[in-house]
DNA sequence: CGTATGACCATGC
DNA sequence: GGCATGGCCATAC
């Protein structure tokens, strides 16, 4: 079953992505794992760059980052969009993940729409070297 | 149906 | 730390 789902999974994508609040950001390969179906890092894109066509306020597209806490998109927009939501970048473009990266949907939520819910990583080691935290 | 492309990622040098 | 390569999966032609 369920062979061949074609813009249904797009549709996953952006159900998940609308998931992740404000003030929070997530990578591609966070997204494509709670998909996990036939989805991965670089479907993930492909999907939201389909919003650019006139969907852009219906998905928070411009929470999601790559793996190393980088903008993908050209421009500085969703840098900027992301500053004014509370979410500074560093010299070089870097948002600290272990800093403001989700942690994941609602397990609740997760099972309800028959998503997996990957196991809670590790808490990522912070920059070592004295970085301070605020709080 | 083979090839090329893409808002990716992990690995190796 | 940066650059090159392979792998990953879905679409477009």
């Amino acid at each position: 079953m369920s062979s061949g789902p074609d813009r249904r999974l797009y549709e996953r994508i952006y159900l998940v992505v609308q998931q992740v609040p404000h003030g929070a950001v997530a990578t591609y390969g966070d997204i494509a794992a709670v998909v996990a179906e036939g989805c991965d890092a670089r479907t993930v894109g492909y999907a939201l760059n389909e919003l650019r066509k006139g969907r852009e306020d219906e998905v928070p597209w411009q929470r999601i980052v790559n793996a190393q806490g980088g903008i993908s998109t050209p421009g500085s927009l969703q840098r900027e969009v992301l500053a004014s939501e509370g979410i500074p970048s560093d010299l070089r473009g870097r948002i600290d993940l272990a800093r403001y990266r989700w942690p994941g949907p609602d397990r609740d939520w997760a099972a309800a729409h028959g998503f997996a819910v990957p196991a809670p990583r590790p808490a990522e080691p912070e920059e070592p070297g004295g970085q301070l935290r605020l709080f």
